[in-house]
DNA sequence: ACCACCTGTTATTAT
DNA sequence: AACAGGTGGT
């Protein structure tokens, strides 16, 4: 069927799009047009086959997917879909345990703790179960935390196995989840979690949802996790139809719990599922794109999937070696510049790094040259310490449960109260299986302190029901306004020195006024009728943490992870930083799969780009203050040499000759082994190629045999390909 | 109790 | 290099 909507389409977009009621796959390549694809569907469901919005549930990962694909939709059918639940895994589940929190088991206005608010209250809980932080990093107990909840397991359901490690953790894993429980705090994990036992134990809730949401539209399928598979999986009955969009090759997440086992399990749970393929890349000069299908080519397992485009050839993929990591920065400065003078704009040029770590010196760089840059991900607005600080306040006053803002305040800016009286209100709440705002009380009521420390806490929880009366009937604004006059941080941060201290206190007039912008009518109906200005407030800085100054700026070079880059595209990509250990990441080497997500990740950087790209490396870089060497990545290496163009040096910086001589990696020989490479060795068996050491004769393979993983000169040891 | 200073640790990737 | 936590002086 042919109408309007997808005469603009391709044929196997269309059927997509047009595709009879029914479960769905898309399994969409890099720049095949999946949001296209989507977004049509969405309008297909409702102008085809009369679903009203109230009907669909689209979800998304990012928040700026969730809005864009809004928009979208909206300017496609001309008008507002409030009514329709769309937005990230964890929006949705935050708005459905605000509505039935009762039933979740949650108090009314539980807070959201983000990954650092959790990290403090881990610690905290090791803390009063005495745990010896030196065998036990609370690092390591919040990530067994995370994961255990992304595969759907509380404490509870967890046996060590005899394994004292395994053993302690699902100890500290109990003591959160009871620390979470009596201060009303829910963390990202918790959210998916709760949500899903929410609709597995409640069947009247979940039949509910089942018969309202007919139409369940899910976008970055591969990069799913186990809970959120599952809280899909509950809303399957014989009427409720899903479309799922995917990639495979795209899968960057898996450290977070996704499996791409779930494409699979997909077509098996779920009845009669049709699949179709995008392979038309229309984003991509076909140069690029060739690039990118050879190097993903390395991996196995893959669905198979050959992505093509009628488009352009363009120009070859330069490569960048820089001398370090500053000379890189300038290079890529001077290109934005030169791309400026090709007559583009700033806007075209998205800079992509591994990790948040890079882009420091990249800043310095572009500032240095007066060129407008905006940063994305890292530390975001609401993620910075005095906003936390002043958010706490706002808690503590919304909810006098909350252990971890009681801590965060208490004595901030410092009256009076310290580590000593604070460790006998611990032990107070702790005995008496009580808030910290509780024994507070009970501690100034027996007199279990000196007089001095009673005046100071007594007055602290004065100002705190103070601010509460006060603000009771303000608007967020004044009442946001007011908390942060009466906090006395601003006091505080003035006596800071230097200008870390302005920035703070700019940052807390900033905070007001986003209180002050925040848009409650926005707010979805629904969610209105369970939520007060401030708990909304509070969980949108939680939630989106600051995703709101994106799109503020608009001429600028964008400056972001690869993972934050995910499904965007632009003109001119630079890929930096393209070296052994840092990408691939040191601590995804020694691990076939690991590397494997990693060339994936490197796969999605370069498909974002449209016309331009170019990777660059450098020779030594500076890592916790010490300068290291680094090779050029493999996955330079893996990109045929026909795609590839090397730029001279074009710096003034005097480079060692060594360096310079060794810097050409191109010339280098092939060696007739592949990284992920099965390979027997006369004495120590069948291995695997995890890494290969380009140097003529003198080639080194790193493979990982039964025994442990060796460095062995490949021309000396017999290798047997199998 | 508070502040300044020192020391050891530490960075994938993100909702 | 940056930061958090601990130590010692006030």
């Amino acid at each position: 069927m042919m109408n309007t909507l997808t005469h603009h389409l391709n044929t196997a977009q269309q059927h997509a799009v047009c595709a009879p009621l029914g479960n769905l796959l898309v399994l969409a390549g890099a720049g095949s047009g999946k949001t296209r694809v989507l977004v049509h569907r969405i309008a297909w469901l409702m102008q085809q086959e009369h679903a009203s919005p109230f009907s669909i549930l689209a979800v998304t990962f990012t928040n700026k997917a969730a809005n864009e694909m809004r928009t979208r939709v909206e300017s496609l059918l001309g008008s507002s879909v409030n009514a329709m639940w769309l937005g990230t895994f964890h929006g949705l589940a935050h708005r459905l345990l605000r509505t039935h929190w009762k039933d979740a088991g949650l108090s009314e206005n539980f807070q959201i703790l983000d990954s650092s608010d959790q990290q403090r209250l881990v610690r905290r809980v090791m803390r009063d179960l005495n745990i010896d932080e030196e065998r036990f990093p609370y690092k390591q107990a919040q990530w067994f935390i995370n994961k255990k909840k992304d595969e759907g397991f509380r404490a509870q359901h967890l046996s060590a196995h005899h394994q004292p490690q395994e053993e302690m953790f699902i100890r500290i894993y109990a003591a959160y989840e009871e620390a979470c429980a009596q201060s009303g705090l829910v963390d990202f994990a918790e959210l998916l979690l709760r949500s899903y036992e929410l609709w597995r134990d409640h069947d009247e809730l979940r039949q509910h949802y089942r018969n309202r949401f007919r139409h369940i539209l899910v976008d970055e399928f591969q990069d799913i996790n186990g809970v959120q598979y599952a809280w899909l999986r509950l809303l399957a009955g014989e009427n409720n139809f899903f479309t799922v969009v995917g990639d495979d090759d795209q899968l960057i997440y898996s450290w977070r719990g996704a499996c791409a086992d779930n494409l699979h399990k997909f077509k098996k749970d779920f009845p009669h599922v049709c699949t179709i393929t995008l392979e038309q890349n229309y984003r991509s000069t076909s140069t690029i794109l060739s690039a990118a299908n050879a190097l993903i080519d390395f991996n196995r397992d893959r669905f198979g999937k050959e992505l093509w485009t009628d488009g352009a050839i363009g120009d070859p993929i330069r490569i960048y070696a820089a001398y370090n990591e500053i000379d890189e920065a300038r290079f890529i400065a001077s290109e934005c510049l030169s791309w400026i003078d090709q007559g583009n704009t700033f806007n075209d040029v998205a800079v992509l790094y591994r990790s948040n770590a890079q882009s420091r010196v990249l800043e310095e760089a572009l500032l240095q040259q007066g060129i407008a840059y905006r940063i994305f991900g890292g530390l975001r607005f609401f993620e910075r310490a005095e906003i936390k600080d002043a958010l706490a306040y706002l808690r503590l006053v919304n909810n006098r449960f909350d252990d971890t803002s009681y801590e965060r305040i208490v004595n901030l800016p410092p009256r009076g109260i310290g580590n000593k009286s604070l460790e006998t209100v611990r032990q107070h709440a702790r005995e008496k299986s009580i808030s910290l705002w509780q024994a507070t009380h009970d501690v100034i009521t027996h007199a279990l302190l000196p007089a001095r420390a009673l005046t100071a806490l007594e007055s602290f929880l004065a100002m705190i029901d103070d601010l509460d009366n006060q603000t009771k009937n303000l608007a967020l604004l004044e009442s946001t306004e007011a908390i942060v006059n009466a906090s006395g941080l601003i006091g505080h941060f003035q006596k800071e020195k230097g200008e870390t201290g302005r920035t703070r206190i700019d940052n807390l007039r900033e905070l007001i006024s986003a209180a002050g912008e925040f848009n409650f009518d926005s707010v979805s109906p629904e969610e209105k009728e369970t939520l007060t200005p401030i708990t909304a407030f509070l969980s949108h800085a939680t939630l989106e943490a600051g995703e709101h100054q994106a799109d503020a700026m608009s001429n600028c070079v964008k400056l972001m992870t690869i993972h934050a880059a995910k499904g965007l595209e632009f003109p001119f990509v630079i890929l930096c930083g393209m070296e052994e250990g840092l990408f691939p990441h040191q601590m995804s080497k020694g691990d076939p799969k690991g590397i494997e997500e990693e060339r994936r990740l490197c796969y999605v950087g370069m498909t974002r780009a449209m016309r331009q790209l170019l990777l660059s490396y450098a020779e030594s870089r500076r890592v916790y203050g010490q300068t290291h060497m680094a090779s050029p990545s493999r996955f330079i290496r893996e990109i045929p040499q026909q795609y590839l163009q090397e730029i001279r040096m074009q710096s003034k910086i005097s480079r060692p000759a060594s360096l310079a001589e060794s810097s050409s990696f191109l010339n280098q020989k092939e060696t007739s082994f592949r990284l992920g490479q099965y390979v027997r060795h006369t004495s120590f068996g069948d291995g695997v190629i995890l890494d290969i050491e380009p140097n003529g004769e003198k080639t080194r393979v790193q493979i990982r045999f039964k025994t442990g993983t060796k460095w062995l000169i490949a021309s000396l040891a017999k290798l047997e390909s199998i």
